[in-house]
This record gives structure tokens, C-alpha cells and sequence, in this order.
DNA sequence: GCCGAATGGACTAATCTCGAACCATTGGAG
DNA sequence: CTCCAATGGTTCGAGATTAGTCCATTCGGC
């Protein structure tokens, strides 16, 4: 027997360069809507130590953003870096050309994580004796995505989901979260906003909050997987 | 309502220089018995391909971990780095030593991680049509545990539960096995090999491979959870 | 109207990291 | 015995990245 899970361990130390790196970071926050358009960034010296690294690198990955006309950027007091981002209305052929661009085993990949990440946190969190707060935090959540307007959608949709990660408490799970929500993003953004659709994930979101004030996991992961593989199977559909 | 979630996007972009970071992986491969005691690294060159650096930094992180007395670096053909790292018994007081030097929010962050991962891990596996192989493969590994010889017990626990994550056949949750692992290493290096706790874990690993065997992905979930669960609360016990 | 605080903008020297080329050692094949 | 291939050992210049410092702009408060 050899040793192939060798490459688990010897894998990459580092995705890349961080500029790159950075530039991609900056600009899943803004299409995800975690800074909203028209809201500024932290100020340059506080993110640059938010994302570990020199200002002027994270100066470089901020004027890369400003030339793509995401960004604009104000000097003075009260200046910033303001999103300007506006999310495209995604047009018939986009998901087909993201999944395509993506490529079958990465797109594999990236369901597969997601599906992993969302029913484990969903289950340790049901798991979990929450307080009242934790309890208020939830539903908030998803009361805010219920009374989404079409374009705040997605910025609630990712909030909710990242919350049941977050109110675990435990930051790598909620790192780990975020980044299998990154790696989703392009695609679901290609994916038109429609009435039944939302009905739909309305009520699975709804079915995934109570299982989880039930404190029952099995009822939690139910409620995940059949949330995720409505949209897994849409998306898996172009690989054919 | 502020974003709290605005650190989970714009958290560290690295984790730290790249030295340090090969080090460490280094340490954890020949700690985990990812390569096992006498066996020696992939080559420099190779190596350096597959970590991602350049081989000028691998060659420090190598020298380092020589001067620990952990690799014996011989040139010449079939020279390389001969991992000569032997499994320290551990000792009383170790475990104790080893919570407390963690941290205790870190520690729970890690359980709490590594429960969710291998939570969804096991129930995407249970939940996947299985090639012959793949479930050749998994009761291969659950054998190898079995007939583990003590000094060789933690390399294949290890295998064994990478393989669930592994059989998925996505890398990044591969790759999210192995760091939750990682984050473990010491504190489970630090407990005992005991008879009684080998019995049990044999029963709960019996269990896990039943259940996705079964494609049973509830019965894969309690399973996973039994089996973490015992761990997790002889190292919280630590924490009070 | 001036001043101070908060912000982006620009520069520098030091360090880290890389790619590439070349050297040195070893052991097997012929 | 000689040569060759695989490996570690060494060096160098280029580019990336950093920490630190100081400058420029803006706006609110005095």
C-alpha cells in the first residue's frame, strides 16, 4: 500500500501570490455583498492587518479593483474605498458559461465541500445548547432573507448561511464556510432570482432553522441536503 | 445591523511566512506518520513542486527540522531526507500540558471543526453510489487500524479517517480533513495508546464503515459522533 | 478661518522568496 | 572501471513583500 493521502499534507503552502489572492478576497466580499454597494471598506491600515499583509499590497489589490470600476476610492477624512458594485441581472447563458469555465471536477469538488461544510456545521450546531440570543440571531437571519427585496437576496441568503457556521463559535468552521460559499458565488449569481425558486429555498431555510431549535441534527442535515441539492442538481445538469 | 461576518471574508489572507508554514507541515506529516519513521521525503525538487515554494525555502524548512533531529538528510543518488522521528511514549502530565499550551478557545474551535468536517464528510460519503473499490478501500483501511501494531496505531487511525474525507473524492474537503487532523495532532499524540480505548474505537470505526457502507447517512452521522465525541470530552475536561 | 483627526498617497531600505543555473556526492549499470 | 542518473548543496540576480515614515487631502469642530 502506498501513501496516497501524502498529498493532503505535502499540498500547497500558499494559493498564490498575495496580490492575487487579495484581489480575489476583496472582490467575493463585494459580490457576495458582505460590503455592500455605496458602503466603504475598512481604512487601508486596519484591513491590511485584517487580511495579514503590507498595505502596500493591499493597496495594489485595491487599485487593481478601482481600474475594474468596483471600487472608488476617496481621499480626506471620511474617504474610503466605496463599492460600487451593481450585480449584473444574470443573462440566459451565464450559468452554462460559469460551469463551463469552472470545469466538471472542480465544480464537483466545490458541491461536494459545500454539501460537507453546511451539514456539519448544521448538525454540531443543532447539537449545541443555544442561548437566547443565539436562538434570536437565527431567525433573525432568516426573517431578513424572507423580506429580502430581489436585490438584497443574495447578500441575506450568504448572511444566513454563514450564521449557522458562525454560531457554532468556532472561527475555522466559519472560515471554511465562507470559503465554500466563494467557491459557489460566479455560479449562483448566474442563477435568475425567480418567485418559486425563493419559495422554495423559503421553506427549506425555514425547515433547516427549526430542526436546529429543536436541537435535532438528523432533522438539520435532512433539511441542508435538501436545500443544496436542488441547486447541485441544477448546476450538475450542465456538466452532461 | 453591522457585519459581523465581514471577518469571515476579510480574515488572513496567509497564514504566516513560508517557511514557517513548510515547517510545521513537515512536522505534522512525519508526526502523523505520513511518512513513517526510515521512509524519506519526496525530492527537493519534487517536493518543493507540490508544497508550492520555492526549493530555496524548502531546503531551510528541511534543515530546520534536521536540526531538530527529526530528518537525516544523505546526498547522493537514493539519498534524501530519512525521517528519523520516533513516537515519544507519552508521559503523565503530557495532555494536560498540551491543552493548556493550546489555549482553551482554541480548543474548542479545533474539536468543534473537526466534528463538523468529519460529520459531512462521512454522510456525503454514505450518501454517494460506491464503486467496488472505493468500498474495498474503506474496509481495507478499517482492517489496517485493526491489526495496527501500537507504535503504528495513530498513522493508520489517521489513513483511516482521512480516507472518508478522501473517498469523496473532493480535494478540498481532503484537504479540510487533514487540516482539522493537524489541529489535533498533539493532543491526541498526548493520550495513551490504551486496550480499552483501542476496543472502543475499533467498535465506533466498525460502525462508521457499516453505516456508509449501508449508504445510511443518519446512521453515519451518530456514528462519527459517538466516536469524536469521546475524545472531545476527555480534552475538555482539561478545560475547567 | 484655522486646526486636528482620519484618511489615502508615496517613498525607502530591509527582507523574503523565487527561478535558474551549476557543483558535489553517491551508487548502480554496463 | 567508467559513466550516468538521481539526488542534495550552493550561489546569484530579480521580483515580491514588508515595516516604517512622511506627505496630501478632506471635513468637522472650535
Amino acid at each position: 500500500m502506498s501513501e496516497p493521502q501524502l498529498v493532503a499534507f505535502l499540498r500547497p503552502v500558499r494559493a498564490g501570490n498575495a496580490f492575487e489572492e487579495t484581489v480575489e478576497r476583496l472582490l467575493q466580499a463585494i459580490k457576495l455583498g458582505v460590503v455592500a454597494p455605496g458602503e466603504k471598506l475598512p481604512a487601508e491600515r486596519e484591513l491590511a492587518a485584517q487580511l495579514g499583509i503590507s498595505r502596500v499590497t493591499l493597496r495594489e489589490a485595491i487599485r487593481a479593483l478601482q481600474d475594474a470600476g468596483h471600487l472608488d476610492v476617496r481621499r480626506g477624512r471620511y474617504g474610503g474605498a466605496f463599492v460600487v458594485y451593481e450585480q449584473p441581472l444574470p443573462r440566459h447563458g451565464d450559468l452554462r458559461r460559469a460551469v463551463i469555465e469552472m470545469g466538471p471536477s472542480e465544480l464537483a469538488d466545490a458541491l461536494t465541500f459545500r454539501m460537507a461544510i453546511e451539514c456539519g456545521a448544521a448538525q454540531v450546531l443543532a447539537a449545541m445548547e443555544l442561548t437566547e440570543d443565539q436562538r434570536a440571531t437565527l431567525e433573525r437571519r432568516l426573517a431578513d432573507v424572507n423580506d429580502a427585496a430581489p436585490a438584497d437576496y443574495r447578500r441575506l441568503d450568504t448572511a444566513f448561511h454563514l450564521s449557522i457556521a458562525e454560531l457554532t463559535g468556532s472561527a475555522l468552521l466559519t472560515a471554511a464556510g465562507a470559503d465554500a460559499r466563494m467557491r459557489v458565488t460566479d455560479l449562483l449569481n448566474a442563477i435568475p432570482v425567480l418567485g418559486p425558486n425563493i419559495d422554495h429555498a423559503a421553506a427549506q431555510h425555514a425547515a433547516m432553522v427549526a430542526a436546529i431549535l429543536a436541537g435535532d441534527p438528523e432533522a438539520a442535515r435532512k433539511a441542508v441536503v435538501e436545500h443544496l441539492e436542488g441547486t447541485a442538481a441544477l448546476l450538475r445538469a450542465f456538466l452532461a
